[in-house]
RNA sequence: GCUGCAGUAGCUCAGCCGGUAGAGCACGUCCUUGGUAAGGACGAGGUCCUGGGUUCAAGUCCCAGCUGCAGCUCCA
């Protein structure tokens, strides 16, 4: 039989050759990496036969689809060693996620991480033992049959709602066989590097009305050191929770007589907004957007014409009564946006109109998905609305593109693009679809920016290209969203006069960049660990003194860097150097201008700097030049170990 | 919203079996006037989340609420 590779080559194999089979025969490295084998675009077991004339890849235990048989086949492992440890427990499902695994449980008694080494240890062990994950298939009705005896009853259940005529596969490693998709590892031994990470609960089948779990999180790497790294990045994760970080750095808080969600920007976080937004209008200004300014309270009608009020009722705040007429705090700006330009009889001449505005608005999320600045109630979107004929559709993508750029660029985001098209439940008819995803295209393809597709990923209103960035720790935020609106137009019948003098229906697109301010900048906390670029930190630097008698002579010096533009604090305190260069190391600032009698005497500074850290002398007015230059370029210093 | 856990000084936390609350840092005053990551002494600071209950007695035990944290989506 043949099998065709990777490179078009054709490879002759023995008749019913399988997966092991063809990495013999190709043998070198891949018998060291090899875990599966990708038969026509589907994975399998090693141990499953080629058909003839399959197009075939080896599985690399590196790649994406190589971890995540590794991390499924660890959480086979995790099971078999707490059906040991735990005797009694019974099993519900345990899939591969993101960064790891976990398998959902129910257990006779209470899972703590105080159980971890032990589950570890006899993990250990069973990979030591490098048994073989072997595939059988089993009729329906045996399979139940067989799950219910042994008393897996969430098995039995899931056994019974797989869909007829799909095969009812089995893994059977050792005395443990769990009922499972696979494919597997070839054996246990492969599961080099794993550790148990947490326990939460969990429902069963994310329902909350049903059993509630005990979920056992894990992840397992190809070896010691890959999984060493990664915990170590989940460390620095938490080491810069924005959370912990704007309690230590005094940014925001929350307050109890406030309200939850609602952050208060302390007066630091306050000004890296401001610089923020300032230079967010400057950019907004260049490419001809205009200022607008709603109301934080709207009469209700105008959400029962764009049709919040019937879709996301339950998202909005409750209505208050306004001399006997419902009003509701704004959960969006657009329709605000959509009245000012209706306040005219609007010509093809006019448009473009680009409206720009940081609206807050605010939205009764959840109280269980609240979390520090990252997801509030009360928040301010950097919101516009671009109204346009479907002629100056791509043009104004394009433009928004180069926006988005820009200020990515600023903060040190890498990103990805999306293109999210028509979801199955959507408004509007095909063509307007097919014209509005087609505009995104033709932007995307003349900016030249690589994108993935996401079919059917559309908001049900809009095709929309979703942004999503890559901080400093390589994790995903969610970013920049240009939404063509495909709903709103139409509700409010919102129009302009073409060249024909006929009314058309407007082109609306809704774009935010940053989204919502508070997530955005409580994810530039994380990206950036407190220690913001000079260009947005809240002090930029801080002048201290040497001993009590040069107080005087810093008030000088910074009154002369706050007249070169720059944003100061001082230390003229009675402590000793050494504690206020600590004391300037923990506020995170980019650098510390020391004064004792030999600068004063030279007219100069001692400077400090976090990037570089004691810098010498140089005169006030050159560190003015040289931080303003990289004020003006925006400059992100490399990190610095601490 | 649901489940679990937590809430003690501004912050981080200790407080045993129920017997009227403690440390470090921060803060204030004083001494020290110093050269690149914590100088010293003294002091002030508490509705122990809120409200009920049990008890001779509650920070501690019970109930309810509030707030926070984790999870609840990533298809056997």
């Amino acid at each position: 039989m043949k099998v065709i590779l990777p490179d078009g080559s054709e490879r002759a194999l023995a008749d019913g050759a399988t997966g092991a089979d063809l990495v013999n025969a190709l043998g070198g490295r891949w018998a060291k990496k090899a875990v599966a084998v990708d038969v026509d675009g589907q994975v399998q077991d090693l141990a499953a036969r080629l058909p003839e004339g399959a197009k075939v890849k080896l599985v690399d235990a590196e790649s994406a689809e190589g971890l995540e048989l590794l991390r499924h086949s660890a959480a086979h492992v995790m099971a078999e060693a707490i059906l040991k440890v735990i005797p009694g427990t019974r099993l519900a499902i345990g899939p591969a996620i993101a960064d790891g695994f976990y398998y959902d449980v129910e257990a006779p008694r209470r899972i703590t991480p105080e159980d971890f080494p032990a589950l570890e240890e006899e993990m250990q062990r069973i990979i030591k033992a490098d048994v073989a994950f072997v595939r059988s298939e089993r009729p329906r009705a045996e399979a139940v049959q067989k799950a219910e005896l042994s008393g897996d009853k969430y098995k039995a259940e899931l056994i019974r709602d797989l869909p007829e005529g799909t095969a009812i596969s089995f893994y059977r490693s050792g005395d443990f066989e769990d009922l499972c998709r696979g494919p597997h590892l070839p054996s246990t031994r492969w599961v080099k590097a794993v550790k148990l990470l947490s326990v939460a609960g969990a429902y069963w089948r994310g329902d909350s009305k049903r059993q509630q779990l005990q979920r056992i999180y894990g992840t397992a790497f190809t070896d010691r050191k890959k999984l060493d790294e990664h915990l170590r990045l989940l460390e620095e994760a938490k080491k810069r929770d924005h959370r912990e970080l704007g309690k230590q750095l005094d940014l925001f808080s929350t307050d109890e007589q406030i309200g939850p969600g609602l952050i208060l920007w302390h007066p630091r976080l306050a000004m890296v907004r401001r610089t923020i937004e300032e230079f967010w209008w400057a950019e907004h200004y260049r490419r001809g957007y205009w200022p607008v300014y709603t109301p934080h309270i709207a009469s209700e009608q105008i959400y029962r014409t764009s049709g919040h009020l019937e879709n996301y009722a339950e998202m909005m705040y409750a209505p208050m009564d306004i001399d006997g007429a419902p009003y509701r705090v704004k959960p969006m700006n657009c329709p605000a946006h959509i009245k000012i330009y209706q306040t005219a009889r609007r010509s093809y001449r006019e448009l473009p109109l680009r409206y720009a505005e940081l609206g807050t608005v605010y939205r009764y999320e959840p109280s269980g998905t609240l979390h520090g600045m990252l997801r509030v109630r009360g928040f301010t979107q950097d919101d516009a609305h671009i109204f346009c004929t479907p002629e100056q559709l791509a043009g104004e993508i394009e433009g928004v593109l180069d926006l988005v750029d820009t200020l990515m660029r600023a903060f040190g985001y890498t990103y990805r693009t999306f293109l999210a098209t028509m979801p199955p439940k959507h408004l509007g008819t095909e063509e307007e679809w097919g014209r509005a995803t087609e505009a995104l295209r033709v932007a995307l393809d003349r900016r030249g920016l690589a994108y993935e597709v996401d079919e059917g990923g559309g908001a049900f209103y809009a095709p929309k290209i979703d942004i999503k960035l890559l901080d400093s720790l390589n994790r995903e935020w969610q970013g920049p969203t240009i939404q063509v609106d495909l709903n709103l137009p139409k509700r409010f019948r919102v129009e302009y006069v073409g060249a024909d003098n006929a009314p058309h229906e407007v082109i609306m697109v809704h774009r935010a960049v940053l989204g919502s301010l508070e997530r955005f900048i409580g994810g530039l906390v994380e990206h950036f660990g407190g220690a913001f670029p000079v260009w947005l930190a809240p002090v930029q630097v801080r002048v201290a003194t040497l001993a009590e008698r040069h107080a005087e002579a810093a008030a000088k010096v910074v009154a002369e860097l706050r007249a070169g533009g720059l944003r100061v604090d001082e230390d003229c305190g009675a402590e000793k150097l050494g504690y206020k260069v600590r004391e300037w190391s923990l506020a995170k600032l980019p650098y510390l201008a020391v004064l004792g009698d030999k600068e004063i005497a030279e007219g100069v500074v001692a400077l400090r700097s976090r990037a570089r850290g004691d810098e010498g002398k140089v005169t006030v007015s050159d560190f003015i030049a040289r931080a303003q230059r990289e004020i003006r370029e925006k400059t992100i210093e490399a990190k610095k170990e601490d």
